[in-house]
RNA sequence: GGUUCCAUAGCUCAGUUGGCUAGAGCGCACGAUUCACAUUCGUGAGGUCGCAGGUUCGAGCCCUGCUGGAACCACCA
């Protein structure tokens, strides 16, 4: 015997990983033109880090779509990756680099570009692994590391063609700069949160002596930068003062008073200073009116160029001293408290400091227009719908996009700078401040006799993620002539994280609709939050993380992507716990042992004793409900219906399959079907349950190859008035139940039956099913409880004594019944009802009241017996 | 300030063209058990679907307003 009294993932998960993958079938079958072929990617986890709950249900979602539609004889092509995750990886590299006593400043990029390279290669291999766990049928042979050469070369040659087509530009603009990592982020890798904050008022007396403007500030280091004063145009305050030049405080500069929308009369004073060179808003205005730009901290985010007394100071030291000076110069005129949003960095938290400085932008306007324009023509289908709008709302308003870091771990920015500015080509023209050249590892190179430098910044991440899909499928190679070559390019579909929604999805939108003319995927799904069991998001601090590969060894892999499905739909934050896991362990056991009964079943009837019977024991019914457990299924994948699809497995392996087909068939057996429809449930719970099934297939003995590649079950065939039979004497059994509960002294009582062939005809099954001692014919001689069925005369055979005991649980049936007959009532009462509802409806309405009439008249006649 | 989402059983959640008595898992109560499975089986209790209106023969679902929560975006000095 093959078959353990329960099922143990850890006998079998490894080795039938293993027998998939040495098989080849996580490739994808040979296309064949005119056929389906389905293509997804794996979202690349951080390739030296370690998988969080996030990807384990990132990998159940993937897997479970990839194994269905594998099974559906599709040419399907799943594609995994790795990520190289600059900042967070050099974030990481650096801290290690600080501990044994050295800075990144000591090295040269290319140097610390080895090191960090080497610290991944050997950090790297768990997340493999924990993928393989988690029972990923990626093809692996595709597998991409984000620096990889080719992606390397799209992302040049996407890089080149942005810069002819000019949608690249090198700006001195604010940009978000973290001091601590010293380097600038993208607006999306910065993290506003509110704050308690002060609100000064300072003194800025006019140059000619007049008087003063009270400048309200919740940055008071910043007045070193400061080239104006702003007040709105229409605040009467101020009317005649403007142009006037103003004496800044702690300074010997003269800036002049300036009227802007920008300043709220509302808002403190209302009298704004202008520091272009720090601030968002006061950049904007510094160009409005032309006005210099100061920067007063540096790269460290120390002072600068305030004088002696304050250069070198951090911000906060500096922003003391200068309280302390202008209180003393009586120019601090007040202070409050007040709450406003301030930027921190992503990752160390550190205030970001608006910083001037030179980086390179694209200019999003075109990408994002086409995008929109893609998106709105319903190119791309959304789950859930709501985001479509969420992200057409956020492209709308996006602007341009730094896309240049300050960090060595990344893909080099391919642009080297003139190295003698000024200098012409030996035809007599400039030669450009800036040109493209693909060859990085040189830190110089000579273009048309000039000299030029490498820049030495790399690119955001996410510019080189968003070809993910191109890059993956090969767009390019598959694609040199004609457009429809490629049948995985566009994807069916992208799942990831509603969190990166902005992040990613759209600027693959972008970039896809860019490069190559049309959207990257088909379909976007995107998976909510796991939360902790209380609701709560889990992170460190907290201490309420879950490990998925913990739980994957406790449990197995196939009871985690159950138990964290499970509930789970479109773009909802969701809590997890480890209950549901349970959950989905008990299913994968509840199979296994079905299994194990039906092999024991066939092993003894293995001599060719597979009666077919002319009894009904469930065989049309259950090819019906599997039937439709088929459709529905089929119907739940193509809407991403993860928690009803799961649902739908349950009930049909339990209720269906297990507690009445499976009991009904200890009675009469049909060892052929018990076969046909095992397999048929196997495959169904195969995407979703991939190693018990295929464990169980391997020790079927009459089962051929690997269920990872069989096919997806075909249409049952069953006859429908037999399968309502069925259903009938599931009626039967259940009322015969739960009418025993409802005697008092918990005994079973003979079953009686009337003028019945159903009954007759299945007597044995009714009995054993409700394990009462006795079924037979009353013979026109009725006695004991009746049963309330409608349309049927059985009774159990009670004393008379223990009827009398019956009668209140009788006394709340027949209440329970007259509500639903008085609701009936009501509606059939109702004229426009049954002139305006659908006359299936009414005539369904209408039999229900007949049947019910007829129950409760029973009933209550059989109140009156006793 | 803007956008979006959520509110359904004690808990976690399903519920998509509006249609019969609103479902699941867990938990709870009562009961069962000589072999496929205690990781089991049977029966049951528990919900005016956040509140107030509206549309409709009919609303958990559509519309309006309100209350309470969450997420994201945003330059508030």
């Amino acid at each position: 015997m093959k078959f353990a009294s329960s099922y143990e993932p850890g006998d079998f998960e490894a080795d039938i990983y293993a027998a998939w993958e040495n098989s080849g079938v996580f490739r994808p079958a040979p296309y064949v033109e005119g056929e389906k072929a389905y293509s997804i990617v794996m979202p690349p986890p951080n390739a030296n880090g370690n998988l969080h709950i996030g990807h384990g249900l990132t990998m159940a979602i993937e897997d479970s779509l990839v194994r269905y539609h594998r099974l559906r004889g599709e040419s399907t092509w799943y594609f995994p990756g790795a990520d190289h995750a600059g900042f967070e990886t050099w974030v990481v590299y650096e801290r290690n680099l600080e501990v044994t006593g050295h800075t990144r400043f000591e090295y040269s990029r290319d140097d610390l570009y080895a090191k960090v390279w080497n610290f991944v290669q050997e950090q790297r291999g768990n997340m493999e692994k924990q993928v393989r766990a988690l029972g990923t049928s990626c093809s692996w042979d595709d597998m991409t590391f984000t620096l990889d050469e080719q992606v390397v070369r799209r992302v040049y040659k996407t890089f080149e063609q942005m810069w002819q087509d000019g949608m690249i530009y090198r700006g001195e603009k604010l940009v978000n700069y973290c001091p601590k990592h010293q380097t600038a982020f993208a607006d999306i890798e910065v993290e506003h949160e509110d704050e308690k904050g002060k609100l000064w008022d300072i003194a800025y007396p006019f140059a000619d002596g007049t008087g003063e403007v009270v400048v309200s500030t919740t940055r008071p280091e910043t007045l070193f930068g400061d080239t104006a004063v702003a007040v709105n145009p229409s605040d009467s305050r101020y009317d005649g003062m403007i142009g006037a030049m103003l004496r800044l405080p702690l300074t010997d500069r003269e800036i002049p008073l300036v009227a802007d929308e920008h300043a709220d009369p509302e808002y403190g004073t209302g009298a704004v200073k202008i520091t272009p060179a720090h601030d968002y808003d006061d950049f904007e205005v510094g160009i409005r009116h032309d006005l210099p730009r100061i920067r007063v901290i540096d790269d460290s985010g120390l002072m600068t160029g305030c004088g002696e007394e304050y250069d070198g100071m951090t911000t906060a030291e500096c922003r003391k001293l200068v309280l302390r000076n202008l209180k003393e110069m009586g120019l601090l005129r007040g202070e409050r408290e007040i709450v406003h949003a301030v930027a921190h960095c992503y990752k160390c938290g550190t205030v970001i400091e608006p910083t001037l400085k030179e980086q390179w932008f694209v200019d999003v306007k075109r990408l994002a227009d086409a995008a929109i324009r893609e998106i709105n023509a319903d190119k791309i289908k959304f789950f859930p719908a709501s985001k479509k709008k969420v992200l057409v709302n956020y492209l709308k308003g996006l602007k341009d996009w730094n896309i240049s870091r300050q960090i060595p771990w990344g893909i080099a920015i391919p642009m080297f700078k003139l190295a003698e500015p000024g200098a012409t080509l030996p035809d007599g023209t400039p030669a450009p401040d800036w040109v493209f050249d693909e060859r990085t590892q040189l830190t110089e190179i000579e273009r048309g006799g000039a000299r030029y430098v490498r820049d030495e910044d790399t690119f955001d991440t996410w510019f080189s993620s968003s070809h993910w899909p191109i890059v993956c499928t090969d767009w390019e190679a598959q694609n040199t002539g004609a457009h429809d070559l490629n049948p995985y390019y566009p994807l069916n579909v992208m799942e990831t994280g509603a969190d990166i929604l902005f992040a990613w999805v759209a600027r693959m939108i972008m970039m896809g609709v860019y490069v190559t003319g049309e959207v990257p995927f088909r379909e976007v799904y995107l998976h909510g939050l796991v939360l902790d069991e209380h609701g709560q998001k889990m992170s460190k601090s907290k201490g309420n993380v879950i490990n998925p590969i913990e739980l994957v060894s406790k449990y197995g892999s196939d009871a985690f992507r159950l138990g964290i499905l499970r509930g789970r739909s479109a773009g909802m934050n969701q809590a997890f716990s480890e209950q549901s896991v349970v959950s989905g362990r008990n299913l994968c056991n509840k199979l296994w042992n079905v299994s194990r009964f039906i092999q024991q079943l066939v092993d003894e009837n293995e001599n060719g004793d597979e009666t077919v019977h002319t009894f009904n024991a469930g065989e049309d019914w259950i090819c019906r409900e599997i039937d439709e457990a088929r459709k529905l299924l089929e119907k739940q994948m193509k809407e991403y219906r993860f928690s009803e699809a799961v649902e739908t497995l349950y009930g049909l392996l339990w209720d269906e399959y297990a507690d009445w087909f499976v009991e009904s068939q200890k009675i009469y057996k049909n060892v052929p079907l018990l076969k046909r429809t095992l397999e048929a449930v196997l495959v169904l719970m195969h995407p979703f349950a991939p190693f018990v099934t295929e464990a169980i297939w391997q020790n079927l003995s009459w089962t051929e190859g690997m269920i990872i590649t069989a096919s997806w079950p075909e249409r049952l065939k069953y006859d429908p008035i037999s399968a309502e039979e069925f259903e009938k004497i599931m009626e039967v059994v259940t009322e015969v139940r739960s009418t025993l509960t409802a005697i008092p002294g918990g005994k079973k009582w003979p079953m009686l039956y009337g003028d019945d062939s159903l009954v007759d005809d299945n007597q044995v099954l009714i009995q054993y099913l409700t394990r009462v001692p006795l079924v037979t014919s009353c013979e026109d001689q009725p006695r004991g409880i009746r049963v309330a069925l409608a349309n049927r005369e059985v009774y159990l055979d009670v004393p008379e004594d223990v009827v009398a005991k019956y009668a209140s649980a009788l006394e709340e049936r027949i209440l329970a019944v007259g509500r639903e007959l008085d609701g009936l009532n009501a509606r059939m009462m109702n004229p426009r009802y049954v002139d305006k509802a659908p006359a299936a409806l009414v005539e369904e309405t209408r039999r229900a009241i007949e049947e019910k009439t007829a129950l409760i008249e029973r009933l209550k006649l059989e109140r009156q017996a006793i």
